[in-house]
DNA sequence: ATTGCCACATCC
DNA sequence: GATGTGGCAATC
């Protein structure tokens, strides 16, 4: 008697376990591992969807039933992403659909369910090759066009339609005669919608690598058969992508295939035309724009085995793709690389995980690598590849560091200093393009009274207000919560009410009084949110010659044009104040990486970041791009503090409407935990969040600091069973989260 | 999440 | 006695 493990598809925390049925006499041997299935369910034998996840040799119980029917007979995933399912389950205490689903996304697989599928109509061969010999001689004098029709199809399994008319000049009649007489038979082809305009792309070839380069290529090809990590560590501009691109051209020769993964932002049309132009066709594009449809073309022909280069972001390591040679993961050190909901997986960690299951090696790259990377590199578990220079031996920027309080002393009350209004001066004249980088959007961050003070905060999360000029309106960037600009004080009712704080809006507003002549762009949040406007507006940047480029996180990664020659950092003290031990890293990251899109062409570059604390040591070691300073600083303090990499974090956030229900049972878990788990494991709070009230719920977190193992994950998912439970716990929910990226 | 089951209340 | 309601336990 065959048995399956079926994973059911329903959400209830009870229900997160396997269930086992018997395969039914006329299934035998047709079920496989990731196929969806529907299976009787409770007393009243229900049908629900499941998921096939394994063959147990027996089993303890009396009697089982047995599967109903096979919804979806191509399997969704393969034992070595179930491998992956399970090990997400575990590690990010997530439930078994929670992981499932992160791997087979929304929409695909469901077949005309959520997914229109466009088909074209086309012919295929009704005879045997036989009997088209005979049709064929029957038709070649008095159907000549009937016969050339049959020639083709005898040579190809089917063609569309139109494409046969287009190839033979012939009209729909030959077509409808040969399927009356039923040599023919109409058949459905499937239209792969492309979401790259492949008309657009010029074939690329190879470039000759310079030295560095070529270290690292045959490097990185002399251990493909291998598992291995590489850390490819390389200043901006040093080529690193030109690496990528010559190391899958060699896998693809063998006839292997490979992931390459990019953070969101840096997905542009520039970096998937690089691709296209080298791979043509043989690529996949995979993010969160795609439309249903397109992503599902996308899996097919990753499933087939047309596609053979997946790019794509995070969930793109869940790729069906066979064969693999090669994984890449670009500019390692972004955080979008971590999922924030459950399960919330790394996906870096699950690229070592495929590249092991595969024998295959890892190549991590980056100007500004992750601490914990960095650390496993120099301590010989990665192998370290540096490139030192550009790729076209341009110098790097030159970087000035501008005091912002010294301007506001000598009574410049602009958001730009004299030497930042001097430098895009002179890019104007020199027709030169300018970057302004600012880390928030809206027009100002907060609304606040001069007269007493009073603050405009969200009532659901207690965060500012931001303040929106084209709609004269405030948010919440944290819940969203809009309410119409306010000009007298609720609190006082003065009417000295003031927007301080800089947005990518006013900078905007200032700039063009400065420079009323200047072509500007702004590109953040609010101009970007409509679909491929990101590209329009690079492209715009491009094309029409704008002269300032403002922006925020997003002009920050991956854009290279020749012609700008100046970048700005308007307030880089910013994200030096967050709460996170993270702000170190991400505040010389995000410089290191700004100052890296100037002077990408043939003239240098200059960067001008202005500070309110130039002597910070962190902007210091930006100013020079000392990448390796700021890490043994860095790694230091990190081991002082024991974070990362010398731990693991673990996050518990109890929610609740009311907050001692929060508190309390924090508080209660926080004991049992200590209880339980083993001596030296941290166990710290509750404390509050970063947000301590968000969506009108109030927040709690215990931190778990420890090197994450079996017996630690048992304690904790025991804990998350006992919460679920107990009935006294109902109206608090808990969210575990493994090394989260947010300290919010 | 969904169901059946059971005790108990409610109605005429 | 028939009919309705809420808590509870079970799901291969």
């Amino acid at each position: 008697m065959q048995i399956v493990s079926v994973v059911v598809n329903k959400t209830a925390r009870v229900l997160d376990r396997l269930f086992d049925y018997r395969i039914p006499v006329h299934l035998e041997n047709r079920i496989k591992i990731g196929m969806l299935v529907f299976v009787p369910f409770g007393k009243a034998n229900q049908l629900v969807e499941a998921y096939v996840v394994g063959f147990p040799e027996s089993t303890t119980l009396e009697e089982l039933k047995e599967i109903d029917s096979v919804i979806e007979p191509e399997p969704l995933f393969d034992e070595k992403l179930l491998e992956l399912i399970f090990f997400m389950k575990k590690r990010y205490f997530s439930t078994y659909l929670a992981a499932i689903k992160t791997v087979v996304p929304y929409g695909v697989g469901l077949k005309g369910k959520t997914v229109s599928d466009k088909v074209l109509k086309g012919s295929a061969l009704a005879l045997s090759y036989d009997e088209a010999f005979l049709a064929l001689d029957a038709a070649r004098n008095k159907a000549p066009m009937q016969a050339r029709i049959i020639e083709l199809l005898m040579q190809n399994d089917f063609i569309a339609n139109v494409d046969i008319q287009m190839m033979l000049g012939c009209s729909s009649g030959a077509i409808r005669a040969l399927e009356q007489k039923g040599v023919i038979s109409p058949v459905e082809i499937e239209i792969f919608r492309n979401p790259i305009d492949y008309t657009a792309i010029k074939p690329t070839k190879a470039l000759v690598p310079n030295p560095d380069q070529e270290k690292a290529i045959s490097a990185i090809l002399d251990a493909i058969n291998a598992f291995s990590v590489f850390l490819l560590h390389g200043v901006t501009g040093s080529g690193k992508t030109e690496i990528f691109l010559q190391c899958i051209e060699n896998v693809l020769k063998q006839g292997k295939t490979a992931i390459v993964l990019v953070p969101e932002i840096s997905l542009t049309p520039q970096m998937i035309n690089r691709f296209a132009g080298r791979f043509g066709k043989q690529i996949a594009v995979l993010h969160s724009r795609l439309s249903m449809g397109e992503r599902n073309d996308e899996y097919k022909r990753i499933k087939s085995g047309e596609a053979k280069v997946v790019i794509g972001v995070r969930s793109a390591i869940f790729a069906p793709i066979q064969n693999l040679g090669l994984i890449v993961v670009d500019e390692e050190h972004e955080a979008s690389y971590k999922s924030q909901s459950v399960p919330s997986y790394h996906a870096r960690e699950m690229a070592a995980m495929r590249a092991k299951q595969n024998d295959i090696p890892l190549v991590l790259a980056s100007a500004t690598p992750s601490i914990e990377s960095y650390y496993k590199a120099l301590s010989g578990k990665y192998k370290l590849l540096t490139l030192e220079n550009r790729a076209n031996r341009q110098t790097m920027p030159d970087v000035s560091i501008v005091d912002m309080r010294q301007e506001l002393a000598n009574g410049n009350r602009s958001l730009f200093s004299g030497l930042l209004k001097d430098e895009i001066q002179k890019n104007l004249e020199n027709g030169q393009q300018t970057i302004l980088f600012l880390n928030r959007r809206g027009f100002s961050t907060f609304i606040s009274c001069r007269s007493c003070g009073y603050v405009v905060k969200c009532p659901r999360c207690n965060i500012a207000l931001t303040y929106h000029k084209n709609k004269d309106y405030l948010t919440c960037h944290y819940c969203g919560y809009t309410q119409k600009n306010l000009h007298t004080c609720p609190d006082c009712g003065s009417h000295y009410i003031k927007h301080f704080g800089t947005g990518t809006q006013k900078v905007e507003e200032e700039l063009s009084e400065l420079f009323p002549e200047a072509k500007i762009l702004r590109m953040d949040l609010d101009t970007v949110s409509a679909k491929n406007s990101h590209q329009k507006i690079l492209d715009r940047f491009e094309k029409e010659k704008i002269d300032i480029l403002i922006g925020t996180q997003m002009v920050t990664k991956g854009l290279d044009f020749e012609n700008v020659t100046l970048v700005g950092v308007l307030a880089a003290d910013m994200s030096l104040n967050l709460d996170d031990y993270r702000a170190n890293e991400k505040t010389f990251d995000l410089i290191t990486q700004v100052c890296g899109r100037a002077g990408r062409g043939s003239y240098a570059g200059r960067a001008v970041i202005q500070s309110y604390n130039p002597e910070n040591a962190v902007l210091q070691m930006a100013k020079y791009q000392d990448y390796n300073a700021f890490y043994e600083d860095e790694i230091t303090l990190r081991k002082t503090l024991m974070y990362p990499p010398f731990c693991d974090l673990l996050s518990i956030v109890f929610t609740a409407f009311n907050e001692s229900y929060a508190t309390n049972c924090a508080k209660k878990a926080a004991q049992w935990l200590k209880d339980r788990l083993p001596r030296g494991v941290e166990v710290l709070g509750p404390g509050p969040c970063g947000f301590n009230k968000m969506n009108n719920k109030y927040r709690k977190r215990i931190l778990i600091k420890c090197r994450l193992n079996d017996t630690i994950i048992n304690v904790i998912t025991e804990y998350m069973n006992v919460h679920y439970q107990s009935k006294e716990n109902q109206s608090v929910s808990i969210l575990t989260e493994t090394n989260p990226i947010h300290m919010m």
